[in-house]
DNA sequence: TGTTACTAATTGCCTTGACAATTATTTACT
DNA sequence: AGTAAATAATTGTCAAGGCAATTAGTAACA
């Protein structure tokens, strides 16, 4: 060991291991979770197919460059996450009226459905993940991820 | 779309999706920067790797096993890990004493001499990340992923 | 002691995502 | 109009990680 740290295991300001991992774990776990339950809801979803679903259903059909910059996506991942996910039904690619080189996404009947489920489910999750905390530390808890966010 | 969110976009109790999403934006986020400040120091050393090499320093010599259980990370995939390190000269791999399943994995000194490096970098980046909250939020913070995590 | 259950590390297999290069199309500029 | 720069989607290639099966060693116990 090559030198001792008194902040580290106390929740005083975070060394830098800290925070990296821990909101790695955060990430992981609550991933972890959404996905067994969708899977044991009959819903074989992962978290990046969650978030395009809900964003088409949030803010309507939009391109596939506009959706990887909505979650932070890569758009080379984004044509197979969209390939997977049409494939499924769930969705379908149309021509954009004006530019031809984009495309109009947009959900189908049972991707509107399925939408619905992942809406319930997603907040299941997140109440489960924050429910020892406070109602105004979850608005603050977010708050801060949102400015940390921000910064980076 | 198919049902307006009054909650959406507002630093108000999160809807589901928001609070994975910005986890998710925010881990990537920070391993992004990690990584590339790593990169443009000379060092190609990845999040997990950083992660690992950094408990060994804190933490002493461990099993592969309790050293995936520190940073939750695939059994399967820490023996990959700990090749790669191996193979860059970060660390060895002993037998252990007493339980000859186990390996005993210890920094060799350029391992050691490294995860200062890391340490440092680490600091860089959580002061970064953390630049626009102040100090008693910034605890704050890392208290309440704490309390997150602990409920995953 | 012998058998059974458990644990540590490894391996094969597969999926996901990052990145760079490619193609098709549009925009900007002269 | 014609050319250059920019943008959208796609593809190939690769590394990382999850999972299940395997091997080797230890513990529990009848």
């Amino acid at each position: 060991m090559s030198q001792p740290d008194p902040a580290i295991g106390t929740a005083a300001y975070s060394p830098a291991v800290n925070i990296c991992l821990l909101v790695r774990q955060v990430r992981d776990g609550l991933a972890r979770r959404l996905e067994e339950d969708l899977a044991e809801s009959g819903y074989p979803i992962n978290l990046s197919q969650f978030l395009v679903l809900r964003k088409l259903d949030v803010l309507g059909p939009m391109s596939a460059i506009d959706l990887a910059r909505a979650i932070d996506h890569n758009p080379g991942a984004m044509t197979r996450l969209l390939d997977r996910l049409e494939q499924m039904g769930y969705l379908r690619r149309t021509p954009h009226a004006e530019d031809r080189r984009t495309l109009r996404i947009e959900l189908t009947d049972a991707g509107l459905a399925l939408s619905y489920e992942l809406r319930a489910c997603g907040e299941r999750i997140a109440e489960y993940a924050l429910r020892n905390l406070a109602l105004d530390e979850r608005g603050h808890f977010v708050a801060l991820l949102e400015r940390v966010h921000a910064s980076l």
